[in-house]
DNA sequence: GTCTATAGGGTGATAGAC
DNA sequence: GTCTATCACCCTATAGAC
């Protein structure tokens, strides 16, 4: 079902990628079609709006979060390295549907700015399980939407933020927070 | 020159007002009109196009942005306090040309992104400035970005964090990461 | 300065051939 | 299943009256 080279895949496929490369104004039934090889009237044969497009997008979210939950929580680096690590942008199939989904959120979308809170929510619940303090909970996953926000809705991270190290330094920071217990391996 | 009562002032306070509650691509030139109290030409003779409408915009948060750049490094509570509080939503002049700017950002508008990025780069230095470890700075900036994210664009604050409280929290936990000097008063 | 009218282009969706 | 028309609608921008 994830992965099939079914028509309907490939035309989301497509959706992602105009979506991701030039927003959402400029994905357009047409443009979209184009992308995916197909005339207007075949993708609309798929999915029979627009409207249907970005559901059966919502839900391949979906289907990806729900992965992403379990191993966020069996990360062997520990849950908030993994959630830290993975804010910001590195090519998962989850990341692109992620992306799209926010380009989609930045229109005007409901729905979509809906299923990225959902996708948060979980984060959060599972960083507050891993940390102690609510606050600090918070603040943590305040610094991973920080990292989202800058990588792909600003679009820079050219300055300090790709640098090699940079990430390990900033879960040094974090680590600080933690009184008690262990950033890395909170093992067996 | 700011706070004048001109014609192009009132149809930049509806372009912002059409912005924030509707969103990008409900702020055409006839909507904008309409919360102006204009017609369609009687907008055009003030802004030739589109174009100049948004360009007018990011002359005004640029010039919003000068003035909070004094506040924030004369800010008696300190400089991290300061961006960190003003870092959610307070409806200031200032707050309002922000998201009318960031709502443009979000669909395609690349001068948009720009002037944003710029504002975010005025903190950014503030905070290093204020805080030694640039590390210590940098997560911090994350924070209030992760904090804008959040109540600008997911529009997700009927949680935690609209709580009286959340925020003196947040900034007890963050104080925790400058091991030298204050948070608060750095005074005279 | 502000209006109405209209041109010109793009967008989502339908109908019907193949 | 996929294509080529074609429709009705909306958007920016221009022209010219008042």
């Amino acid at each position: 079902m994830p992965r099939a080279d079914t028509a309907r895949d490939r035309i989301l496929d497509a959706f992602q990628r105009v979506l991701i490369s030039s927003g959402e104004r400029a994905a357009t039934l047409d443009a979209v079609a184009a992308a995916a090889g197909v005339s207007k009237g075949g993708l609309l044969y798929h999915f029979a709006s627009k409207d249907a497009l970005v559901d059966g997008l919502l839900e391949r979210l979906d289907t990806f979060a729900a992965a992403d939950d379990e191993r966020m929580r069996s990360a062997p680096e520990g849950t908030v390295d993994y959630v830290i690590r993975t804010s910001v942008e590195e090519g998962s199939a989850f990341d692109e549907a992620l992306i799209a989904v926010s380009r989609l959120a930045q229109g005007s979308h409901e729905k979509a700015r809906t299923a990225l809170a959902a996708v948060r929510a979980r984060w959060e619940t599972a960083i507050a399980a891993a940390v102690g303090d609510p606050a600090v909970a918070r603040t943590i996953m305040l610094v991973s939407d920080g990292l989202y926000y800058n990588s792909t809705l600003l679009g820079a991270f050219e300055t300090s933020d790709t640098r090699d190290g940079a990430m390990d330094e900033l879960l040094a920071v974090l680590g600080r927070l933690t009184p008690a217990s262990p950033g890395p391996a909170a093992a067996s």
